[in-house]
DNA sequence: GTGGTCTAGACCACT
DNA sequence: GTGGTCTAGACCACA
């Protein structure tokens, strides 16, 4: 479930970042579901303890976990994440960046949407709970 | 045409990577066209020369640009660019990590597939490389 | 009356005080009034005794309560709790410190004094202490 | 200009970020004026390095200052600190908390909005630029 | 047990 | 020179 790879370009704390997001986003964590304390993650991965840190708190800027003093990191839940504006802009960013790139190598305008397309497949059922509860 | 952004996070000869590949593919930068010489380009720039060298020499890795010794840099012709599919797959990666942070927090696909539309809305005529090969 | 947030940063202990700080403050905890015992308190809140002990603890040593063995704890007469000009100076630095910000953020003085008589409004009838010593 | 009290209960990088703040704030660091580079300010407190960097850090996630890899970190412009309500919310908590704390120490609302009143007198000038230059 | 902070010291990339 | 990352190991507060 975690992992991360010591070969990447992407510093290991990034890589736990995005690997606890990307569970987070695609219901594998649900909300309020306890993360690995920042020890045993560490442990599991064999990586400083300080580097977990660094990456929880990262997550808790981000709005995707908080944290509570004794007790651990937990999922928050959708509801409480504010709508961010600031967030949506600099992942819109990101976005744009990979869609630049892709324009670049000669990759349509409709290529790209139908990926945005399986994206929100995936998760289709995960967006509005009532609909499967029916 | 060129430029650098002294407050961006990103590394400036990561900008004129960027910044080369951008006038390349959006024909501004025709094939075996001269580019600016590394003092030239550094001089308007004002960075230091090292960081221009630098990044000719990614363009040149990447397979954008080739150079000949006291002559200077070209544009390759677009033949000999490849673009292999396993560049598009990692971006491709990166485009649907960056919608499903989107969809989490609320954006609908519309709204990420206007953004795109933003973005080869920028590219501007030069939208569909298929054509020219044509 | 009594309630803790497990989901705050704030630690369990802090919020007991301020807790009962603020029952006292409002007047639904009058002066010479029991309050629950340790036992009791952690029972309803589902948390350790030893947090408890620790916020009675703190409430004695701030001046709001007194203990006897035996007996329980009890609320101070208004006359004996002191507040310190020392401390209100404290605070009204973090005050400043705030307002300083939010100013800087282009938040209005109208925009703050709505928040401070927000404030205000929550405490009710028991606003101005002065009125009750008369 | 830069100092930490080593005896605070606040912890050092939290007295470093808000000992920028207060700088930045008050106008006596400007927008695009350079702060210390992390090393030197380390020097200059004697604390470690990895610290101040902390603050930094958590510097730039509130979008008061930003930092370019090889040449240092800045003041940001005001205009470029994106509108931020998420961030208004959590100052203003701040600032609630502390008028509690006020109101509960026997301090009336008036006196509380003159200490509003007396920030923004000191500000005044700064709040608008076009003032000034008239 | 949990997270939070701090230090000392190392290595890397970019300018 | 600059910041960015990481490690090892220590101490504290809270539950």
């Amino acid at each position: 479930m975690f992992q991360v790879d010591m070969k990447s370009r992407k510093s290991i704390y990034e890589q736990v970042v995005d690997n606890v997001k990307e569970l987070i986003v695609t219901g594998l964590l649900p909300a309020e579901s306890k993360l690995p304390s920042v020890r045993e993650l560490s442990r599991t991965l064999t990586v400083n303890p300080n580097t977990i840190q660094k990456a929880y708190r990262e997550l808790e800027h981000q709005g995707f976990i908080y944290t509570v003093n004794g007790r651990g990191s937990f999922v928050k839940e959708r509801e409480e994440m504010r709508f961010d504006e600031k967030r949506i802009g600099e992942v819109s960013e990101d976005l744009k960046f990979a869609v630049r790139e892709l324009m670049f190598m000669g990759v349509t305008s409709d290529e790209v949407k139908e990926k945005v397309d399986e994206v929100y497949g995936e998760g289709g059922e995960e967006v509005d709970h009532r609909k499967e509860r029916e």
